[in-house]
DNA sequence: ATTATTGCAAATATTTTGCAATAAC
DNA sequence: GTTATTGCAAAATATTTGCAATAAT
């Protein structure tokens, strides 16, 4: 009854111990040319804006956990984040680490996602250009993509039931390319 | 620190206390005709076939569960299914609904739903027409709609990264027209 | 007679929270 | 000096599982 053996209270979040594939994958509609990164500048504009505004306060902690999250690749989870963030400081809590997520996601400059594998996984938000997400459920690999034209009939789809949409969540689940190769030359050999 | 009050081990799943909206309206594509509802003689044949084929057994509780199942509205989630499966027989156990349900999730009759309230919501599959969802922040209420145009872009975007799609999710999050309604009313008589 | 299933309680596992100590303002 | 924040352990909470008893085949 163990998939991981860890105690209640005790040394919670032995990252790595669970296969965490990160891999990303940018591609951008039907041209083919990449997905622009998100702005950056902006974002930590935002984020000081919001903070001001409610008094809150930049402590050590928060800022070596949001600079490790802007640098790190995206689709991170607590625990890689966790990870990266203790090689600076091993001292910091995971609960920091939550709480500074929430705080991130409250502001609106980082978005929530549930892949399905039970982590939750964070990435920068970008207004301008809205990408989805391909989702291998072999080796876990996540390919961005957009396709302006689906957001539109999205759009208009909402409108038809006089729908205000806030945020949409579009993601396919299956086998990437690679695994297909993989799988096929793996038969082959057999 | 307690949004319900629940004893771990204890009493559990004291199913109706925190709001579990369940609404449901279906909506066809670009006609407004209603979305067909699932085959469900077809259904209970593929789940006697996959039973029978690994010697699984049709015990008084499943039989229970099921009939509750196919008889109750879409997005029902565990909780509602027990409460509803106990008016009937108050001895049977939330485990066996929960194993009931993978079962049934596994023959690829029903397919399982996170629409991120933190519980699994359940609806039978049908493999011929795909819906997607339209998802109320204010009030839960569950929208379904179709349309064929977003599959074939879906389709296609798959193709150019020579990604097999086994499933899919499409939802968007946001206010419902009622809601809507409601919001503004209320701005009016303050 | 064999073995799948049930029901219970306990275990899992991610996220949240109470609280005393600490640090930012 | 006030009050937000931290870190820890414990709580919360949906789901899963070990196990002995039971029931379907």
């Amino acid at each position: 009854m163990s998939k991981r053996g860890r105690a209640r209270g005790k040394v919670r979040l032995d990252a790595g111990s669970r296969s965490e594939n990160n891999y990303l994958v940018k591609i951008g509609a039907s041209t083919g040319r990449g997905i622009r990164s998100p702005d950056t500048e902006r974002l930590r504009r935002d984020l000081h804006t919001y903070m001001a505004k409610r008094g809150l306060r930049s402590t050590e902690q928060r800022r070596l956990i949001i600079d490790t999250f802007f640098d790190a690749g995206e689709h991170i989870t607590i625990e890689g984040l966790l990870k990266q963030v203790r090689a600076v400081d091993s001292r910091v809590g995971y609960a920091t680490v939550y709480r500074t997520m929430k705080l991130l996601t409250e502001s609106g400059v980082v978005q929530e996602h549930k892949f399905g594998d039970g982590f939750t996984r964070y990435e920068l938000a970008d207004d301008e250009s809205h990408h989805d997400h391909l989702i291998c459920l072999e080796c876990g690999k996540i390919t961005e993509f957009e396709e302006p034209l689906i957001e539109e009939l999205q759009d208009r789809v909402a409108n038809r039931y006089g729908f205000q949409v806030k945020q949409h969540k579009h993601e396919l689940y299956g086998v990437c390319a690679d695994c297909q190769k993989r799988q096929s030359s793996k038969r082959k050999s057999r």
